[in-house]
DNA sequence: GAACCGGATCGTCAAATATA
DNA sequence: TATATTTGACGATCCGGTTC
């Protein structure tokens, strides 16, 4: 299929469903591109193909605009788009707006990024379900990205620390004990370094060096406990830090929500009046 | 008051992504 | 390419509400 397509579903690469993942690489206020006014749709099933006419002309501005601009997706020759009317929620005054989703060709694979490579560069040759599961789900664009590009840079870069009252502490203990961790006796070993894989409470695994003082007792030594503590310290951090700016990023959307629903209501009000205005000049 | 439930929050791990 | 950062997922814990 040749030329652009423009739809208000989802256009991202496969499996991508967040339909605010396109936000993310949209400029507000950027040039405005070419609307096309008949989109040329292959349907999965029955109809093989089938045309669609947009009720705004070439030539006109349409009046209803996203939060940002509407992407243009071109579609690579032989690419199928299919059409999953059910699965919408998004709802026109016919029925539902339909999602499109960019079938790749066979033998290319899609990133998560959305960019095609071919086998050899995208493969890990791990056939885990647990691979297999995550590499389906999509990555989004981290909150701080999509705020920038929803215009709340001051959101996204107003850490906690930077805000009176909110301050965080970070301290280093300054030592940390050499707590035994295994039980002397249950091992002989050598002396060196020995290595034990435990697991965490979440269920993940980890791999601990540890070695034997003259007593038999088993220590893991200074470095490493200390390496360890400051790794999970930055990334219980972290995780606070990600936890705040998600939940920014829900308010966003939600004050987004209710700005759209409030032009919406405006635009709905207007076209009311335009009508009552129309009947009566053609009445007169 | 004890038991149960559901939601909120947290720490951790692992994988994806960004950056030096 | 190595290292740092970000974030989804998971389990643990806490807390308030409800039921018995």
């Amino acid at each position: 299929m040749e030329g652009m397509v423009e739809e208000n579903g989802t256009t991202g690469g496969a499996g991508t469903t967040d339909p605010l993942a396109s936000a993310s690489s949209s400029t507000p206020g950027s040039t405005p591109h070419v609307v096309t006014s008949i989109v040329q749709l292959t349907l999965p099933s029955q109809a093989p193909s089938a045309q669609v006419q947009s009720v705004i002309q070439p030539n006109q501005q349409s009046v209803i605009q996203t939060a940002s601009n509407i992407q243009s997706v071109q579609i690579p020759k032989g690419n199928v788009i299919l059409v999953s009317k059910p699965s919408s929620v998004i709802h026109t005054t016919q029925g539902t707006l339909q999602t499109l989703q960019i079938k790749p060709e066979p033998n290319t694979l899609v990133n998560t990024q959305g960019q095609s490579c071919s086998d050899e560069s995208c493969g890990s040759g791990d056939e885990s379900p647990k691979r297999k599961y995550r590499e389906m789900l999509t990555r989004r664009p981290s909150y701080r990205k999509i705020l920038n590009d929803l215009g709340g840079a001051e959101i996204a870069d107003n850490r906690m620390g930077s805000r009176p009252g909110c301050e965080t502490e970070v301290s280093l203990s300054p030592s940390l004990s050499f707590a035994p961790v295994i039980p002397a006796g249950t091992i002989q070993t050598d002396s060196g370094l020995h290595t034990l894989a435990v697991s965490g409470a979440a269920g993940g695994g980890a791999i601990v060096q540890y070695a034997a003082n003259q007593d038999g007792q088993f220590y893991v030594p200074e470095d490493q406990t200390r390496k360890r503590e400051l790794r999970l310290m930055k990334n219980r951090e972290a995780a606070r830090e990600c936890r705040r700016k998600k939940k920014e990023y829900i308010k966003c959307l939600e004050n987004r929500v209710a700005v759209l629903e409030n032009q919406n209501k405006a635009l709905i009000e207007e076209l009311k009046t335009l009508k009552e205005l129309y009947c009566q000049q053609k009445t007169e």
